[in-house]
RNA sequence: UGUCCGAUGGUGUAAUUGGCAACACGUCUGUCUCUGGAUCAGAAGAGUCUAGGUUCGAUUCCUAGUCGGACAACCA
């Protein structure tokens, strides 16, 4: 696994909340100044950037103050969870750059402690086994603004409860007959704490723990204690379950173990992107995307798909922040993270995606030359290659015009453009289809003494352009994306309409395009910058027939952008 | 008509814990460039939800509001 460069600056960067809440405990030698957290996922769905944040989050924290990160799995709900993915989140902690060492554990791992604590409680007479219905419970339950009303099987007698109970493990229940609530307060104007049922009667097979138990334990009777178990120090989770907290407390107090300190913060959100769990499998089953690692999703295989790298992804965590105010971040932040990593990273190459002929009228027919093109100007340890050029080359449409506007530095009639890493040529005449008006072909001399690195070539021309050798380029798919919606935040939609409303059905397009032949043996998951166009990912569906690009994300356009301003 | 949480440029996060608001993205200039990329230099943009109070001084403390979010699965 690669060793994963801190960021840290030597100089000081203030500290986010929950820092400073560790470095206060740190200094009171809290838990013998020990830091241990955890990234608890339940295994019901493929990881997102959101999570990309926890996990970061967890992982950072404890690297920083040398302590340790579990990985464990809320695995309480066996008809939701299965073994794919168990294993596609552990794949994708460990593409993040993260090791949680020897430290895989599961909520499972402690069905019969938690059992032991179910009994504790019952003992205490501070749970009972309730034959309410679903519905009745509900109804009971009362509102935020209105105390619910006592079960009539509230007082039942420890005994009872305890044989009972003993019973909904052995089986002699069916599902949903009987569950076992903890004795709070029904009238508590924390919902949380007004009987919450802590086990349920589920006679499913569980991917872990097989048939052994037809009993499980509520994420909330499982969460709090498995921290617990596992003396982590700072749990560390959403603002969601704040109001769960006083639940936590109540349990690990009744029980009395151990107590990490619960902190809370707000989860990430994207513009023009959903991120809830639900959301994302309803896109996937529904086939609204191509599948869980669809590059236009926000999940860390989808992103991994498209290009993206964990350093840019760590990065972005670590520029977003930490607080507990909700917000929406600004999917421009992502692109720039991507950006700046690749820009270091990434090999340039040329390729045509609107292809335009132009012939070089002055070009001998039958030559080919090989022109010398530095693999990255950013970085010059990446060498170099060989181009081929020849008389008849593709550019892109875009890059000509034939009546341009002031400040067009490309081709034009007349004009004079380099074409980057060779000569400079200058437009002398063109053919267009008198229907259509389209360009069909443009006709060039070339200057044979302005060949790139040749003494005389240092002539300024207003532009380059970026070019590929008819004969020698090589088709390849290409699958350039647009964001999934329309709007900036689809969650937020009216009356009547649902995210779905909102689905941009223009978020893939597939074209053709002219790549230079030095990409030929890419494998998948290699990326380029594909010049003046943006960055590309080899996709996996990718072979030797046919190379399939994935665009990462274009360059930045100034051009593009003042134009799209008038 | 409950409980809990939150409110700082367009976006996100800061403010050495009370000393007239900083950084990043974005936007806009300009420089440079064989990528209209990158780089470099610079600019605009908030007076910190409101009203009171404490204080020489409040983004920071207090009070009362306002607005936003979370909570009523045998989900997590």
């Amino acid at each position: 696994m690669e060793e994963i460069k801190s960021k840290e600056e030597p100089q000081a960067r203030s500290l986010n909340f929950i820092e400073e809440i560790i470095e206060e405990d740190l200094k009171h030698g809290k838990n013998g100044s020990r830091i241990h957290t955890r990234f608890p996922p339940e295994p019901n769905g493929y990881l997102h950037i959101g999570h990309a944040k926890s996990i970061c989050l967890n992982f950072g924290l404890a690297k920083k103050y040398q302590g340790k990160t579990n990985l464990r799995f809320d695995d309480t709900n066996p008809v939701k969870e299965e073994v794919e993915y168990v294993d596609s989140i552990k794949e994708d902690v460990r593409w993040l750059g993260f090791d949680w060492e020897d430290r895989e554990f599961y909520a499972s791992d402690y069905f019969e402690q938690l059992y032991e604590f179910a009994l504790i409680l019952i003992r205490k007479g501070k749970a009972y086994v309730c034959d309410q219905t679903a519905e009745e419970m509900s109804e009971s339950r009362g509102t935020p603004t209105r105390p619910g009303k006592d079960s009539p099987y509230r007082n039942r007698a420890i005994d009872e409860n305890l044989e009972l109970f003993s019973k909904m493990r052995a089986g002699e229940f069916a599902d949903g007959a009987k569950v076992l609530r903890a004795r709070i307060d029904m009238a508590s104007p924390i919902m949380h704490m007004r009987d919450p049922v802590i086990y349920r009667i589920l006679h499913t097979s569980h991917h872990r723990t097989r048939d052994s138990w037809c009993i499980y334990p509520m994420y909330d009777f499982a969460h709090g204690q498995s921290d617990s178990i596992e003396n982590i120090t700072h749990s560390i989770c959403t603002l969601e379950f704040e109001v769960h907290r006083p639940l936590y407390d109540w349990l690990i107090h009744e029980i009395g173990i151990y107590a990490p300190r619960q902190i809370e913060f707000a989860r990430l959100n994207l513009s023009y992107t959903v991120m809830s769990k639900r959301k994302l499998l309803e896109l996937v089953q529904e086939k609204l995307v191509r599948g869980w690692d669809d590059p236009r999703l926000p999940t860390i295989c989808g992103l991994r798909r498209r290009g993206y790298t964990p350093e840019a992804i760590r990065n972005f965590a670590d520029i977003i922040g930490v607080a507990k105010r909700d917000s929406v971040i600004d999917i421009s932040l992502l692109e720039f993270c991507i950006r700046e990593d690749l820009n270091k990273k990434a090999l340039r190459v040329m390729g045509v995606l609107n292809p335009l002929k132009i012939v070089l009228d002055n070009y001998p027919d039958d030559l080919v030359e090989e022109m010398e093109a530095a693999n990255n100007p950013e970085d010059p340890s990446a060498g170099s290659r060989k181009v081929l050029f020849s008389k008849e080359l593709y550019i892109e449409q875009e890059d000509f015009m034939e009546d341009p506007p002031a400040k067009f530095f490309r081709l034009a009639p007349g004009r004079e453009v380099r074409l980057r890493s060779a000569y400079i040529v200058k437009c002398e005449s063109f053919t267009k289809d008198p229907v259509s008006g389209k360009i069909l072909e443009v006709h060039c001399s070339y200057d044979p003494g302005s060949k790139s690195g040749m003494p005389e070539s240092n002539r300024k021309v207003k532009g380059t352009l970026h070019w590929v050798s008819v004969k020698h380029a090589i088709k390849a798919e290409i699958r350039l994306y647009d964001r999934l919606f329309r709007v900036e935040n689809p969650d937020n939609a009216e009356e009547g309409k649902t995210y779905k409303d909102f689905l941009n059905t223009d978020s893939l397009e597939i074209k053709t395009g002219y790549i230079e032949p030095s990409v030929q043996s890419a494998t998948p998951g290699q990326k380029f910058q594909f010049e003046r166009l943006g960055y590309y990912c080899v996709d996996y569906d990718s072979n030797p027939e046919t190379l399939v690009f994935n665009c990462i994300v274009p360059l930045r356009d100034s051009w593009a952008k003042k134009e799209k301003a008038k």
